[in-house]
DNA sequence: GGGCCCGATGTTATCCATCACATTTCGCGA
DNA sequence: TCGCGAAATGTGATGGATAACATCGGGCCC
């Protein structure tokens, strides 16, 4: 509360209220000399925005709501990177509001926290199932976005689930298994259902399924029990990299050798998967992109331009390092 | 914009506005047969407070601003995941604005961005100097935070350092070398200083030292031209963990086992680093806790309580793991 | 030179919740 | 039953910006 006013402004500026307004929103009907002047009053008052009392009359807002899940993980944080990016570019700020993406009720009210702090639009870094439907509920209320489906083709990550699979199969590997994030995530399901499609699609089975929680420690835990030996499988996908490398390391601990013995395909890319012992092969995905996607079409709505100058998403591409080899 | 107000709800529940909102606020001078039918219309219409009516007359706000820089790293972003959660208890929501940390300009123009949006405070996620400096310079407009300095104590950073350090001379290594982050950033040289520090006052000598800017990428840039042998160095610091696993592979490039050839220990302890292979010995920074005590320590200035209530940081924590081993 | 028109600028009302103060209601003792 | 003080409730003004409308001043045309 610096306490500055537009009409401390005109005051020194000499002219009124009004034409300091229309100076600081950049209207047309302002003379360049008139300009100078109310630019030198600005300066010299130190003069800031009150954006709350412009929002009170106009109902206009650069703020932008994010209900943020799991900001332990490289996924969303990922995303959220591309967001906060593209949110400066546009010139918004992102309101972030931590969820327990479990718990509906929750859900709920951080969706009201935010819907009484004047934004124009939501977004969910949190594509938790529970998230989606709330804000599908309340979705009359405010442009909201949940998700990005690239129009008339698949999920990115459905995609990515594809790549991975179809990089095994190359290979020669016909009996696989699959670790999937929660399921409750559609971005997890997305990438099993790839993966699972393309497998059958090229004649191989995927004859063990997990659900991990996203974490390494999750996909240790569930590693130790993976029938490799008895079902004969000679490779695995990983819902993210956290999982993969901690699947590396169970299997390691039964003495299995990856590649040598199985093979291990993450999903994510992390900066580091290049640089382990074996190099993790992986699906690279843009989140960050996919998160200024997101941005990018909600700002479009919001702002009513047709949407389609967005740059496009790019497509999940295959990291084959050390960690896959031919069977 | 729901457009409902505190005079449609006072009309329908038959009373002031005044009553209505008194009630919202929780104020005492309300019967709770008032009360309730205030409630009652409350739900009724859907009413939605508008905070920025409430902020331009009373000043009030639960929003803080977050200047956030390379939330692409896994320090930062651990910060904020503390920011965010912490927030959520206190009733906050953060805004946050993404800033190019190594453009003065640049933070200058966030922190215009966040002081035109009426926030109680503002914390700095980035802890170069560059943002502390600008925080220093306006930090008279409005409480901001921007780092956590135990009372009396060394920087929490500084004793990361400190306990790596001690893990080697403990384990016997004398020839050191460290690889630090950027040395812009305050905890990359509290980092280095409590390992150079500890190093010498055990005895031993730090013989070789580099800068990375904390990615992968730039510590196995510089890992390949470490004169380890030439040096006689047997153990090597990294200023965190994602540098240390590049290092380790970049070592094992030039035919360096780690550890038998070479023991390396980072800082931060990712939630991976146990499921690599060697296992990363690290030291483990409660970065969630950090962020927790900075909101805390920022929410009681602006609230005016004490703030030593806040809940102790959890100190710096060797993990011993496969990495390091005896010289 | 007068009238018209348009761009630049000024004036007043308004957005919605809170503050400060005014008024009514209630409870209880005399 | 009345009066009093405290609690409950109501009334009007206010915060800082924008919207809508009014006015002023020139340039241009005839």
């Amino acid at each position: 509360m610096t306490g500055v006013t537009i009409y401390d402004v005109a005051k020194v500026a000499g002219v009124s209220h009004q034409t300091v307004s229309r100076y600081l929103r950049g209207s047309e009907h302002v003379r360049p000399e008139t300009g100078e002047r109310v630019q030198a009053a600005l300066d010299a008052l130190g003069y800031r925005l009150n954006s709350a009392a412009r929002y009170l009359r106009s109902g206009r807002v650069n703020r932008l709501g994010v209900l943020a899940h799991r900001l332990d993980l490289s996924g969303p944080v990922r995303l959220l990177n591309g967001l906060t990016s593209a949110a400066r570019e546009r010139g918004y700020l992102l309101d972030i509001v931590a969820v327990d993406g479990n718990d509906a009720h929750d859900v709920s009210r951080a969706l009201s926290l935010i819907l009484g702090q004047q934004v124009a639009g939501v977004i969910a870094v949190a594509q938790s199932t529970l998230v989606t439907q709330a804000i599908a509920e309340r979705g009359a209320e405010l442009p909201m976005v949940s998700d990005v489906t690239v129009e008339g083709e698949s999920p990115l990550n459905e995609i990515a689930g594809r790549v991975a699979a179809e990089h095994l199969t190359d290979l020669g590997h016909t009996r696989v298994g699959y670790l999937a994030g929660p399921l409750t995530w559609l971005a997890a399901r997305h990438r099993q259902d790839g993966f699972a499609q393309a497998i059958a699609a090229r004649g191989g089975s995927v004859l063990w399924q997990g659900e991990g929680d996203w974490s390494a420690a999750s996909a240790y835990a569930l590693g130790t029990s993976i029938p490799v030996r008895e079902l004969g499988i000679t490779a695995i996908g990983a819902g993210n990299d956290s999982m993969a490398i901690a699947l590396i390391a169970a299997l390691a601990r039964r003495g299995l050798r990856v590649p040598d013995d199985v093979s291990v395909i993450g999903t994510d890319d992390v900066a580091e998967a290049q640089y382990l012992q074996p190099a993790l092969s992986t699906v690279s995905v843009d989140q960050e992109g996919e998160g200024a996607h997101m941005l990018d079409s909600l700002v479009a709505r919001i702002e009513g331009w047709p949407g389609a100058g967005v740059p496009p998403l790019q497509p999940p591409r295959l990291m084959a390092r050390g960690s896959t080899t031919t069977r």
